[in-house]
DNA sequence: AAACACCCTGAAGCTACTTTAGGGTCAAGC
DNA sequence: GCTTGACCCTAAAGTAGCTTCAGGGTGTTT
């Protein structure tokens, strides 16, 4: 399998593809000798849905490095597992909560402004100019789940 | 007021601030001759305050600018920013909904195994390895608002 | 005069990719 | 046999919003 059939199977692009090879994530594909292009099997295959399963649980490639790690040691506890989804949940859940933190204050800063009139009056910058509330950490400082600016582009 | 003073009156780190100017979020500071340093005054302070309580609100630095050339325009409409806050408001909310199927669905997951045993028969690999609902796209992939792995460092 | 806190610059690093630039391969159609 | 178009390759730079590093000057205190 070339690498563009690979990528239409499991929903990467090509590039992405190459990435996580360069990247370690995926094992460097065989090459075919005639024009170097990369050949993929059944585990590459299965080893991408894998990832990409990960991925769409906006787990990090170390995340999933360590998740890869454990599926080939069979005999080991999967502890180690258990305790990186947990993890994992919290920082969802403590994302969630900024974000909801979030959405009240932008909810309220909107209502001083409802009206549309001249800047010079606008509730809104007068609000932003003068902070009533005291100013407090930005929303995404300390969460490995981000806050409001990152992931812009889509994945096919 | 030299840049460190300002950086604890605002909350920022030094380098943050000197990032700004770079970007020209700020202006530049003017400089003392003797020995280069940036001097600041209170426009900045109430500048970078300003700044502060917009990237608590987790916005971009384009939403940014456009509020801070609002602000000096006190005869213009103040449409263009009501409408800014709302789909600031549209993104957040979209992040939330897509942060709470994925906590959904990773709760699941967590109870596919929930005694310690060997990895070979732990229920989260095998969920992992044989996806059972398909393969939906990754949940930070078309909002503004991130997904779950970019703002990992604080901000003071 | 040494120690230490503070200031400066420019460049690289961070995450997970995407985009760009420049070029080779292969099958089909004329 | 030659072009067209789909596909493959690499290396490097760009994305957002900073942080960190390397290397060096300034200023006050002891």
């Amino acid at each position: 399998m070339k690498i563009g059939e690979l990528a239409k199977q499991v929903g990467f692009t090509v590039e992405t593809i190459r990435y996580y090879e360069k990247e370690g994530v995926l094992h460097p594909a065989l090459r075919d000798p005639a024009n170097n292009y990369r050949r993929y099997d059944h585990s590459h295959l299965e080893r991408l849905i894998f990832i990409r399963r990960c991925r769409t649980l906006a787990m990090t490639h170390d995340e999933i490095q360590v998740l890869l790690q454990a599926r080939i040691q069979p005999d080991a506890s999967c502890e180690t597992i258990n305790e990186l989804i947990d993890e994992h949940i919290h920082h969802v859940q403590a994302r969630i909560a900024e974000l909801q933190i979030l959405e009240t204050q932008l909810i309220e800063l909107r209502g001083q402004c409802r009206a549309a009139h001249t800047t010079r009056d606008c509730g809104i910058l007068r609000e932003l100019d003068h902070p009533t509330d005291d100013l407090t950490e930005p929303a995404a400082a300390h969460s490995h789940v981000p806050g409001s600016q990152c992931g812009t582009g889509p994945h096919k």
